[in-house]
Order: structure tokens, then C-alpha cells, then sequence
DNA sequence: TGTACATCAGTGAACGCGCGTTCACTGATGTAC
DNA sequence: TGTACATCAGTGAACGCGCGTTCACTGATGTAC
């Protein structure tokens, strides 16, 4: 009972695995469930022995990559609590860099047009939440008169100013900002916000 | 002769009109060629004398909307020529309030999937282009010592903030800014930021 | 230890549906004589 | 004006392909006696 257990849970590990490499080389358009039974060595029926759906697969490697940039702004932040505007600078330009590094599986983060009627799990909303706390922190250092609300508010706000520029600057198909600017474009940007925000 | 390019010309504009109306009530993902057939009152293969393919069709569609939102931005931008600062966050706002009343179109501009080995017509371009030049007029005043490139950038740069900060909020599914604070929000954003840009 | 039986994970062919695009055909319009 | 013929826009059934999901089946594993 319990190896069965195990099976499973190996197997759904190996699907989830297989799903990000097939999202970061083919991206999310090109993923197949056929492909990933190939890939992990299943039928195609076993997938829906251990997922509801496909969906519910999109949504773990989507996890994987939230942990990532969750990570990967752990690291930015690292060193220079007590420079709260650099990190800002930091967490912006590493959400670039990962962005641009990893840009498939990024986007696939919100190209997943996941069924209308059921929501998010909370998981996923959680993932996104832990991002926003890196901006929160340096933020409330560097506005301390601010209430706790207003600094989430502006937390949302920046980080969302930061992914629109990140987001049409990594997309052909609109008029996005030159990729070798963006670093530079989000330092000053944060940097001249913030400015203004300390009033 | 002429009178059948008028027809044809006719047929265009009846299948652009009917994907607008299908787009902002049923969303382009809900978009099919059958239906705007069906709409028009003419079969399905005539589409196919007319446009090349139905990816034609939503571009010119999405022209209408990138047309659209260039009138709410020159009306945004109308009387406020002496105030640059107003004027920005003005046109800021315009976009909101378009992206939030006209929601489904909007989104088809940036969720359409253009077929990847073309690129996009130059008429595209250039409808975007035309809504970034709203933003460097007053840019330009406000920095009259900015170099015309990095007025440029920056507006870009603005445009892409702004638009994340629209985008994230009118999406469910990722943590933005709650609808009801993005006018403030925006406002606080664009002053914040000039005043730092003015240094 | 050996045998008969039950269970159930695992299978993959087939289902079901969707939908863009094509193409052989038709019938209205125009032209030649 | 009348007739025969040519043209071509317009048609819609059928093609072609894709792909998530299901389900009747099988064979390995475990259990009972």
C-alpha cells in the first residue's frame, strides 16, 4: 500500500519534471500529454491516474518556477538589508534576468489559461504572495512613516510596474523597451519613484 | 469590376465589425470563423476571398482597438498642454479606464498568438507606436533637458509600467493591485517617478 | 510450500470534439455575335 | 433584342489534423486457505 504510494508519488514527480523541461525548451504552447507519458516512460492513461487533469500538471511546474524566482530573489535581497533602495534595484533586475533566462517556463506562469470556472489553488496564489514580500520588506524600510496597507499597495504596484516592463520588453510582438535597456530603465525608474515616494 | 472591389471591400469591413462585436462579448479565444459567417450572412469560404487567413482578420480587428485606445489618449491629453505632469497621469488613467471598460479587446492585443514565422504587419507597429508618442510630448516638456533617445526609452518605459500595473490588476489569476486603488495608485506611480526623473 | 482467486495499477486504442482551410461545384452576371 | 457561351464570386460539405480524456482490458502482485 504504501510502495504503491510511493509509485505514485514517484510518478507524479517524474511527470512534473518532464513538464518543465518540455515548458523550457518547447514552451507552453508545445506541451503534450502524450509527450510527457513518453518522456517518463507511463502510458498516456497513467497521467490521469495521478492528475485530475492536465492543468493540474501546468500548475505544479508553474509552482517549480515560483519557488525559482522566489529563490532567485532570496538571493538579490541577500547582503544588503540595510541598503533597502539597492535591493529594490536588485529584486527588480533579477526578476529581469530570470525573465530573460528562463523566459518560457516565465511565461508560462501567465499564458496558462486555466478553466474559467474552477480557481486557483492556494498554493499558487501563496507562490505569488511570497514574491511580493521581498518588495515589502526593503520597502517598509525605506518609507517607515508609511502604514503597513500603503506599503503593500506600493509593493503591488512596483512589482507590477517592473513586470509590464519586463513582460513587453521580452515580447516581440509589442513596442517593449530594447532588452539591453532594461536593466538600466529599471534602475532609474525605481530609483525615481522611490525618490518621490519618500516625498 | 469596381463594383466588385466594392463588394469585397464591403465584405472586409462587415467580417472587421463582426469579429470586434464577437471579441468584446465572447473574448478572442471564443472568436471562429464559422460565427462571423454566420454573422455577416455570408459562407465560410469567403472569409478566405477576402483575408488570407482568420490571424488577418483579428489584426485588423485589433487595429480598431489600438485606433480606439488613440482617441481616449489624444482626449486624455486635450487641454492639459501647459500642465505635462496632469497630462501623464491623464493618459495613464485613460488607459485604465479603457483596459477596464473595454476589457476583452484590449486583451485580445496582447493574447493574440501571432503565427510565429511571420511578423507582424507594419501597420501593427505602427498603431503602437502612435500611443507612445502621447506619452513623449508631455515627457519632453517635463524633462527639457533629456536627450530625444532617452526621452524615448523612458517613455517606454513608463507605457510598460503602467501597462503591467492595468494588466496584473484586470487579471484574476495573478496578484495585482485590487481595481478600485489603480487610479490612486497610477497617479502616485507617474508623480513619484517624474519627480525623481526631474532629480 | 502450493494453488486458486481477487485486486487494481497500468495500458493504449478509440472516442469525441473542435475548427481552420480547401475545393469541386453552381448560378448570377457580363460579353460576343 | 435574342442566344450561346465564358467568367468568377460565392458556396458549404468535407478534409485534415490535433489532442485531452476515457474505458474495457491485462497482467503483475497480493491474499486466503
Amino acid at each position: 500500500m504504501s510502495k504503491a504510494k510511493e509509485r505514485k508519488a514517484k510518478l507524479q514527480a517524474d511527470l512534473i519534471d518532464a513538464a518543465e523541461a518540455r515548458i523550457a525548451s518547447h514552451g507552453l504552447v508545445n506541451l503534450r500529454a502524450r509527450d510527457l507519458a513518453n518522456d517518463v516512460g507511463c502510458s498516456l492513461g497513467s497521467i490521469y491516474n495521478v492528475f485530475d487533469d492536465i492543468h493540474m500538471l501546468i500548475l505544479h511546474a508553474n509552482m517549480r518556477t515560483l519557488v525559482r524566482i522566489d529563490k532567485v530573489m532570496t538571493d538579490a535581497a541577500g547582503g544588503v538589508e540595510d541598503k533597502p533602495l539597492d535591493g529594490l534595484v536588485g529584486l527588480a533586475c533579477a526578476y529581469f534576468d530570470f525573465a530573460d533566462s528562463h523566459t518560457k517556463p516565465w511565461r508560462a506562469l501567465f499564458d496558462h489559461a486555466f478553466p474559467e470556472n474552477h480557481d486557483l489553488p492556494d498554493w499558487i496564489y501563496q507562490g505569488q504572495v511570497q514574491l511580493l514580500q521581498h518588495i515589502e520588506q526593503p520597502l517598509q524600510q525605506l518609507l517607515p512613516d508609511a502604514q503597513p496597507e500603503d506599503v503593500h499597495l506600493i509593493a503591488r504596484t512596483l512589482f507590477s510596474a517592473v513586470h509590464g516592463i519586463v513582460e513587453l520588453s521580452l515580447d516581440d510582438r509589442t513596442v517593449g523597451l530594447p532588452k539591453e535597456t532594461v536593466p538600466d530603465q529599471l534602475k532609474l525608474l525605481v530609483c525615481a519613484c522611490l525618490e518621490g515616494y519618500e516625498k
